[in-house]
RNA sequence: GGACAGGUGGGUGAGCGGUUGAAACCGCCGGUCUCGAAAACCGGUAUGCCCGCAAGGGUAUCGAGGGUUCGAAUCCCUCCCUGUCCGCCA
């Protein structure tokens, strides 16, 4: 959520920084939430000069009333005019500021100034082998770990079933990914809902603008398209306490995406789907914290590559390439050279104070201190069907057979899937 | 799903339609006392918005949103949530 007072204060600085998105349209909008900013304060100052009027008037009819038992008509018709005139204007405000609320949900977060205009690779890890082999739906389908068709005629395309080996490798990698980030990382472990209500879509950012990418439920529940929506949510409406900060949570849960995208080749196996599996890691922290914070959260994601001996990269997203609600984000992308493709298996992002202005969420350094909003911070850490792809791909054999990382064996059960 | 009972500040918990942001207790912070601590005592302890450089002032908030009224924590309506019993069920 913007910030109206930094934006009444800085106007110049607030519009050069979200100008950088390059969303021509979001100079009209800053236009219309400033003028209706501006009618609000009218109205509330307004509205408060008359109120404080009628607490004071009903003071004394109050003491009058006692000691005459009543008010005279004359007295009563007067404040019964103020308190019209009351009503009248809060009906005025209450249409503006919901006005205003439903415009400022739109404007996207400021990009940080660091932030580059071009897409950047920043580092890699582990040597990429050749291009060539099999596509990863080749090698599984093959071992009979994937059946696509069957996930089609279920729900679908996009919705991928996994069977036997394939199954037991998703389930191997969720524990031993929640492993790595609670025994090694300091996470704290959260399985939450995976229906949750609208105001907690609002919270991270997904709603009002992207309802077209999310299912919903005929009770008007959604299905969460990331962990990072419930868990973020968790401490909504709340004042932590600054001395327990940073916290990080890790959560396993399938996400659900609509996200109608063209069939295709990015679209072949498992490389888009609607429901996916992923574990999510979260942290809150205080705002002077989260530059640091989200590099340690991104290593936190790289280590999970790095255990599973997977070659990888990462990026800093150009200024106009990254979600809505991040001010900065890193992909984590592990190479594939069956399709000959780096894979985004993960996305680290700040969020600053968006997310918890939306959500509400504060912190308090010190007791009697005021309280502040928390920056929040997440990044999938990893999401399943693109690591698996490049999983089968990097260890295939001529055989047709995988090998299984040795980080992974105890989980899996078997050093190699055949 | 059906029937009841409830939702008050960090916690417990009072509150007749009328100077109630809200008693009391607990907790927390500061102070006195002490070599130090405990105990005791004293004081302070919500958040948003608006005005103001500040000091401060105004206003709103008793689950949420509407309504009645000169005036609502208190009355009415809708919704959300919690508890208990019944039904159903992994």
């Amino acid at each position: 959520m913007i910030d109206l007072k930094l934006l009444r204060a800085s106007p110049g600085q607030v519009r050069a920084a979200l100008a950088r998105r390059g969303d021509p349209a979001l100079t009209r909008l800053l236009d219309e939430i400033e003028a209706l900013d501006m009618k609000r304060r009218t109205l509330t100052a307004q509205l408060d000069t008359l109120k404080a009027e009628r607490n004071d008037a009903a003071k004394a009819d109050a003491l009058a009333a006692k000691s005459q038992g009543g008010l005279p008509a004359a007295i009563v018709a007067e404040r019964k005019k103020l308190g019209d005139r009351i009503t009248a204007l809060e009906s005025e405000l209450r249409q503006i500021e919901t006005t205003l609320e439903a415009k400022a949900l739109f404007v996207p977060n400021s990009p940080l100034s660091d932030v580059p205009d071009e897409v950047t690779v920043l580092r890699s890890w582990g040597t990429p082998a050749p291009k060539g082999g099999k596509p990863h739906w080749e090698i599984a389908e093959k071992l009979g770990i994937l059946d696509l068709p069957a996930g089609a005629k279920l729900a679908g395309s996009g919705f991928p079933v996994l069977k036997g080996q394939g199954a037991r490798l998703a389930r191997a990698l969720i524990n031993f990914m929640l492993d790595l980030h609670t025994r090694e990382h300091g996470y704290t472990e959260v399985e939450p809902p995976f229906l949750v209500r609208r105001e907690v879509m609002i919270g991270t950012g997904q709603l009002p603008k992207f309802e077209a990418d999310v299912y919903r439920t005929t009770d008007d529940l959604f299905l969460i398209p990331t962990a990072e929506v419930p868990v973020t949510n968790l401490h909504r409406d709340e004042i932590l306490d600054g001395t327990t900060l940073p916290v990080g949570y890790a959560a396993y849960t399938p996400c659900f995406r609509r996200e109608a995208g063209a069939a295709g080749k990015d679209t072949r196996g498992l490389l888009r789907v609607h429901q996916f599996d992923k574990v999510e890691l979260v942290r809150f922290c205080r705002a002077s914290d989260s530059p640091a914070e989200h590099e340690k959260l991104t290593g936190h994601a790289e280590a999970v590559l790095r255990r599973l001996e997977l070659p990888y990269r990462v990026a800093v997203l150009a200024v106009n390439d990254f979600g809505f609600a991040a001010a900065k984000t890193y992909d984590l992308e592990a190479w594939a050279p069956g399709v000959g493709q780096w894979l985004e298996v993960s996305s680290s992002s700040t969020f600053t104070d968006f997310q918890a202005r939306r959500a509400n969420i504060r912190c308090r350094s010190r007791p009697g201190e005021k309280p502040e909003f928390v920056h929040t911070l997440n990044a999938s850490g990893v999401a399943l069907p693109r690591t698996i792809a490049a999983l089968l791909e990097t260890n295939q054999q001529p055989d047709g057979s995988v090998v299984i990382p040795p980080a992974l064996v105890p989980y899996v059960g078997t050093d190699r899937i055949a």
